[in-house]
DNA sequence: AAGCAGTTGATACATTCCGCGACAAAACTC
DNA sequence: GAGTTTTGTCGCGGAATGTATCAACTGCTT
């Protein structure tokens, strides 16, 4: 992660807010307080976040509720805030689509020990202007130059990117090695679900390859995984600028 | 998802296991139990676990242990069960690479909440080659180019695999020379159970045969032990790409 | 507005892959 | 050596994948 993680806390007290606000900008950290439901919304539309710590309990639209809302979405991570001993509660929330809870009153470390635990797992949350923005990719024979959106091999020659490679190249970047699926792809590359038998991620694969591969018969950088989906097959380093 | 998602669950006590797996499997998942690290390991190499349940205190090597050994290796998810108010353990397994964690005595509703959570987080983003991963691997006249997917001989010659092929010549490399049933290799190269009679795996081993054997009529590397499955005999040899 | 170039998604078709069933061959039992 | 079980492999066909081609769309230029 060669990043802040940006967290957003959502508590109506403010004590408690401030303390894990501080909290975590003290331990590497980024975070946004706010008040209720309607704060957050507020802050989610204007900025990215990594993850959310929301209480349960708040005036206005409840946590369960806001949880229900935000992971039908299949957004961001939410740990939850709970009551002490409101077993229900908790499980009810995991349910819902919560990534974890914490139970009240808690340890600020163990807090911090969860929100990294999570975002360890979830490791894909970051819509592309993130980690790769404005970087240098290194992989295989490439370098591809992301703020020019172009690929320049070893002797300095250039290749052009179209934003759907760019972006399908930047998606397998950040996961490579991973099998990706035809629907994730479709959803991390365009943000749609893809119709059955749907070959838009096929043809731009095939696309991809042209540009990328020494011999597009044989793919050495772009992996076909039958039933699985498609694998980036190299190591990657990012430099800066 | 289209397949049940399989849980190793390792404990020392005798009932908690049983429990545990019944719980587990009554509500859509397959389990298998395990009562100490060695067991645990044994398991490990001869099939596909989606997820472990690990209890921190057992005789032997510890939880604890067991946790930062296999988080190196960046593999299965796993959700530590520790004594009631240990609080430090916990925080300790969460630091370890645990990903998460329940304090007995729990509520099994509870514990399969956060296997799921878990699971949904993970997703089914897994590594094509594990740790074989970007690796070039030596055995016999071979070396296997796991990037490329392609094995070359002494003469530089190259041999195309098919991804069954790759898949299932992975699975053997990393287990070489132990004797694995045909159902162990379906689970492993294709994550799923074979039906009885089904001859799947014979014909994937014939058709690799043909690929890797000198004599295909007399296979030396890839060796059948009648009524116990097959194993690869030859020594291996991982070095970096 | 109209024309144009470039990009993207859809459709159609060719190709490859691999699961399955069938039968042959081999190994083992008695 | 006959019968039984286990393994080897052939060929088929459904399904998954690769990609050529075309239509729709976008943004520019004139």
């Amino acid at each position: 992660m060669n990043e802040m993680p940006h967290i957003l806390v959502v508590d109506d007290h403010r004590e408690i807010r401030a303390a894990v606000t501080r909290y975590l900008e003290k331990n590497g950290m980024r975070a946004t307080a706010a008040q209720d439901a309607a704060e957050m919304d507020a802050k989610l539309a204007t900025g990215h976040f990594d993850l959310i710590v929301l209480d349960v309990m708040m005036p206005g639209e409840d946590g369960l509720s806001v949880c229900r809302r935000l992971s039908g979405e299949g957004g961001t991570p939410i740990l939850m805030l709970t009551a002490l001993g409101q077993d229900t509660d908790r499980i009810v929330g995991l349910e819902i689509g919560a990534d974890d809870y914490l139970p009240k009153p808690f340890n600020p470390r163990e807090l911090l020990a969860r929100i990294k635990a999570i975002l360890r797992r979830a490791g894909r949350s970051e819509p592309l202007a993130g980690r790769l923005a404005g970087k240098k990719v290194r992989f295989a024979q490439w370098v591809l130059d992301s703020d020019r959106r172009v690929l320049i091999d070893g002797t300095g020659q250039e290749t052009a990117l179209t934003g759907a490679d760019f972006k399908l190249l930047t998606v397998l970047l950040e996961r490579a090695r991973l099998v990706l699926s035809r629907d994730q792809l479709m959803d991390l590359t365009a943000g749609r679900r893809a119709p059955p038998l749907d070959r838009t991620i096929d043809n731009q694969i095939s696309r991809l390859r042209r540009k990328i591969e020494q011999d597009p018969m044989q793919p050495r950088l772009i992996v076909t995984v039958r039933n699985g989906g498609y694998s980036l097959a190299a190591d990657v380093e990012v430099t800066d600028g």
